[in-house]
DNA sequence: ACCTGAACACCGTTCAAGT
DNA sequence: ACCTGAACACCGTTCAAGT
């Protein structure tokens, strides 16, 4: 293959650097991070996709942490998209944190970088009103309800957060459940039995299927505690 | 102030860097990983503080990635240091699961960078045992005890590994609650009636508490499914 | 008004050279 | 056998210069 040149020679499709617009380059971005590729979004790699110097962007973004929440909203809003609430509340629960953590896996970048702020956006807002809503049409009252809702958006949050690490981590978290499995066989026998038991078990265990389990249980405990 | 100079004039703690092993790198990387300092744990940092070049680390450890796990397994041991099953296997388990967290937020730096790993050693076996032994004391069969072993493990790591986020982020993580609650003041009346009510109580709510709370609900639900 | 590009202070990692 | 230090390919960000 021949490498890049100092000459200016679009190799890739590039958009003129004059229409750059938050628009612009929030639509650059999302596609950058639909992969998996571990740096998809460096302010470098952005300027490429658009055909324009990386610090472009400063004249439309403060930073890379007001891109990023910029960003993170859109995502959250995609997630939402289409959403009603269900007939009981557990359905509109389950949805709504199925949603978010969805949303955010077809942009997992965007998910390790965001995980932990608040956007403070349109579908952050949209998301929260429909929580609280199946909240209180579950019966619980106003501050009952406010710290449920904590409890279940850092919940997907966290989650998500985790789940998207290991997608951009790949085949090294492939690699680290087979090593876990192998590692039990080198173990003085009989000091962990009950692990050594059921480590393949455990290990075949695939992260949704994990997050909709834990899932289920909150929406369980949720529902013990509305009995109570 | 002066700046460095090429000279070599030893201004911090430096201990001999013939003495270096693993042993006195891991505790160089933990006394560094105890603040919230947000990049405590870089090859060049770690250096200085052994008063060696930073790549010396790469006789002792194949990569940055072989280090912290070897750290996080550390941090998990710590954790679980002194621990005895309690009366119940709620108790246990309870206890468990604060521990882990405990021990992961006091290095936040570790908890960030690899709470999506599986150390596979010591610390982690001592975890996982201790945990199904809890499970299968509840009353849970082999496999049952796994899989809600998986939820439990993945619910504190993904966890501790976002508030380790937050406390890294510190002040700028205090900064988006009071911004959430004033951006709500800019919402059109009405259009987020429940938020508007509530985002003072939502905000205000302390990550601590909040896992505490969530803990208890997943807690509650295991209970339910264990009846069912 | 907006974009460019050199520069700065960082990363993890490699490798030839020292002792 | 182990440590050093220059180098490489990256980061986010700043700022003077261009148009």
């Amino acid at each position: 293959m021949d490498k890049d040149k100092p000459v200016n020679k679009a190799p890739a499709p590039r958009r003129r650097a004059q229409g750059l617009g938050r628009e612009v380059i929030l639509e650059a971005c999302l596609r950058l991070a639909a992969g998996t590729e571990p740096d998809a979004l460096s302010f470098r790699k952005i300027g490429r996709e658009l055909g324009a110097d990386p610090t472009a962007l400063y004249r439309h973004f403060a930073d890379k942490d007001e891109l990023l929440l910029a960003l993170a909203d859109r995502v959250i809003a995609m997630g939402m998209d289409g959403y009603v609430p269900g007939t009981g509340w557990e359905d509109s629960v389950r949805d709504l944190m199925l949603r978010i953590r969805a949303g955010f896996l077809h942009y997992p970048q965007v998910a390790t970088l965001a995980a932990l702020r608040v956007t403070r956006q349109e579908g952050e807002r949209e998301f929260i009103e429909a929580m609280l809503a199946a909240l209180s049409q579950a019966g619980f009252g106003r501050r009952e309800a406010a710290l449920v809702y904590r409890a279940c958006g850092d919940f997907v949050l966290a989650w998500t957060g985790f789940s998207a690490g290991l997608l951009l981590l790949g085949e090294k978290s492939a690699q680290d459940d087979e090593a876990w499995v192998r590692s039990y066989a080198q173990v003085p026998k009989g000091k962990y039995p009950l692990a050594t038991e059921s480590v393949e078990v455990m290990a075949r265990v695939q992260d949704e299927e994990n997050y909709r389990f834990a899932l289920e249980l909150l929406l369980g405990g949720i529902a013990a505690r509305l009995r109570a």
